[in-house]
Order: structure tokens, then C-alpha cells, then sequence
DNA sequence: CCTGAAACCTGTCTGC
DNA sequence: TGCAGACAGGTTTCAG
């Protein structure tokens, strides 16, 4: 479910608690479990297991679409969820202490010495965890935050003519900016009557401006939300209800009636109005 | 540097 | 009902 606002929905309930779960800043690791290998992708699966014990959740933030989470040895825990991961913070025993059962698609298990555990639950197996003393080993080459007081219309601008590419492949590129995935992108470039195969380099400092401003909209709606709960994969969010043109196909335009048009950018499902977001600006 | 395709995975839905 | 195929909120790698 990650993007940028499930992201932060998912890392403000770990590091304040969420509405049906406890934080987890504050607990001591008593130990863990790993149910499928390639989840943690550094250290070895050893190593993982024998530093968490013993320290404690000081933190938890997001950077782009990871989950950073700090630990009091000068580890930092980082998670990112791909297409279907989710964590959660949940009793890990009974009354009589005994083990409660895991869900399906659980891939990784921190238990705390108060007996609640975090699961990484991720049905596709492409979530990745990492346990390094340097985040930056990992974060390294992401882009600046969509939220970044850095990020003026001028520097979009100056960003965008940085490169000639097509706008909806380089919003999704976490090199350029960090966070933005594929409903975000199609909602912002719709908010902002973009045309998703507009070159970046061809935009007005206008048309610049209205992209920051309506990636940093949605953005802002989506947080507001709790994020978007999609299919099977459910977090509690209901940005769904939102959408301008996400999974709208066939669906009226919200500004002009037209029905909203379906293709295929870079592999990924593209969805525009074409009156509003017209080939030439 | 840019684009497109394939790979990593499982689950769900659609159409024949 | 069964089954093939498309498709899914992401990223990396490789070919042209």
C-alpha cells in the first residue's frame, strides 16, 4: 500500500500509536523471527538476529516511502514496503503467556520484552528490511521530499528542465523526488491538467509551479486520509473515495465530465482525462 | 542520458 | 466450473 502518505500513516502509528494499536517507540527487543530470508536484505540473517535484541525503539520516521525506525545502539531499522507490506503492533502472547498465532504472509517478527510484537506482513515477498548503523547506507541517492522547504516552485522548475523526460516516469523515478507512486502521481499531474507524457523540460514555469503545488495537494489529502486502502490490501485509509482519475477508467472527469482514459506509461497503469490534461500545453 | 522490457512474487478478477 | 491471462500501491537491472 506505499506510497508516500500510507507511508507516513504507517510510521506515525508505530512512533504515537494508531487507532487499534499501541506505539512501539519505548519497547525493549527481546528477539526475533525471520519466516523468509530474502526480506532482510542487510545484514545476514544471523547477524539481523543477534544485534536487535536488547535495544530499544528510540524513533520511528519516514524518508521517502522507507520507515526508518532509530534503536538505541546506534542501529537504525529500515523498512521498505514495495507493493504489499504492511507492519503492525500487536499482542504476542496470552493471558497464560502463551504464543499467538501469526497471520498469513507474515515475513518478519520483532518481539518485545513486554510481550507485543511488530509483524512485516508482505503477501508478494518484495518488502526488504535493513539493520545498519548508518541510514544513509541505505537512503542514500533519494530525492528531496515532496515537503522539503527546499523544494521552491523555482527549484521544480530548475529540476524539471534538468532533464528531458516523460513527466509521469520521472515523478515515479525516487531519485527525483521521494515518495510520490503510481496513484499519486496520476492524481497530481490531473489535479494540475498535466498530460502524463508532457517532457519535463517542455514545461512553463507556470505549469512547473502548478505540479508542485498539486503533488504537495494530493500528498497533503492523501496524509489527511490515513492513505488509500485498495483490494485486498487494507490499512484504514479511505483516499480511495477520493480519487480524480486512480482505477477511474470509463469513469467521469470530475472537472469536465469526460470519461477518464486508461494506458500504459513506462509499464505502469496511467490514468488521465484528455480534455483536461491535453498533449500540448 | 533516456526508454522499454524483464525479473522479483502472490492474489484477485475477467473472459472464454 | 476451470483455466489462462491480465493486472496490482515498487524497484532494480539490463539491452538498445
Amino acid at each position: 500500500m506505499p506510497e508516500l502518505p500510507e507511508v507516513e500513516t504507517i510510521a506515525r502509528a508505530l512512533r504515537n500509536g494508531g487507532r487499534n494499536e499501541p506505539p512501539v517507540t519505548g519497547r525493549v527487543i527481546s528477539g526475533a523471527a525471520v519466516l523468509w530470508e530474502r526480506t532482510v536484505a542487510t545484514p545476514t540473517v544471523e547477524e539481523f538476529l543477534a544485534r536487535l535484541p536488547g535495544q530499544e525503539i528510540l524513533d520511528v520516521r519516514r524518508r521517502g516511502k522507507f520507515v526508518v525506525i532509530s534503536l538505541s545502539r546506534l542501529d537504525t531499522l529500515l523498512f521498505h514496503l514495495r507493493m504489499s507490506g504492511d507492519l503492525r503492533v500487536e499482542p504476542g502472547v496470552d493471558e497464560n503467556v502463551q504464543p499467538l498465532p501469526l497471520a498469513p504472509h507474515d515475513r518478519l517478527v520483532i518481539h518485545f520484552a513486554d510481550g507485543y510484537r511488530l509483524a512485516f506482513n508482505d503477501a508478494r515477498k518484495f518488502g526488504r528490511a535493513w539493520l545498519v548503523h548508518e541510514p544513509r547506507e541505505v537512503l542514500a541517492g533519494l530525492g528531496l521530499d515532496p515537503f522539503d522547504p527546499a523544494l521552491t516552485p523555482e527549484v521544480f522548475d530548475q529540476m524539471l528542465h534538468a532533464r528531458s523526460r516523460q513527466l509521469k516516469p520521472l515523478l515515479l523515478d525516487q531519485t527525483f523526488l521521494a515518495g510520490l507512486g503510481n496513484i499519486y502521481t496520476d492524481e497530481a499531474l490531473h489535479l494540475a491538467r498535466l498530460y502524463p507524457l508532457r517532457q519535463s523540460d517542455e514545461l512553463t514555469f507556470e505549469e512547473a509551479s502548478r505540479l508542485l503545488e498539486a503533488i504537495r495537494a494530493v500528498l497533503q489529502e492523501g496524509i489527511a486520509r490515513n492513505g488509500a486502502s485498495i483490494d485486498w490490501v487494507y490499512r484504514g485509509g479511505d483516499f480511495q473515495n477520493s480519487f480524480r482519475v486512480y482505477q477511474r477508467t470509463g469513469q467521469p472527469c470530475p472537472v469536465c465530465g469526460h470519461p477518464i482514459e486508461r494506458t500504459l506509461v513506462g509499464q505502469r497503469g496511467t490514468h488521465y482525462c484528455p480534455v483536461c490534461q491535453p498533449r500540448k500545453g
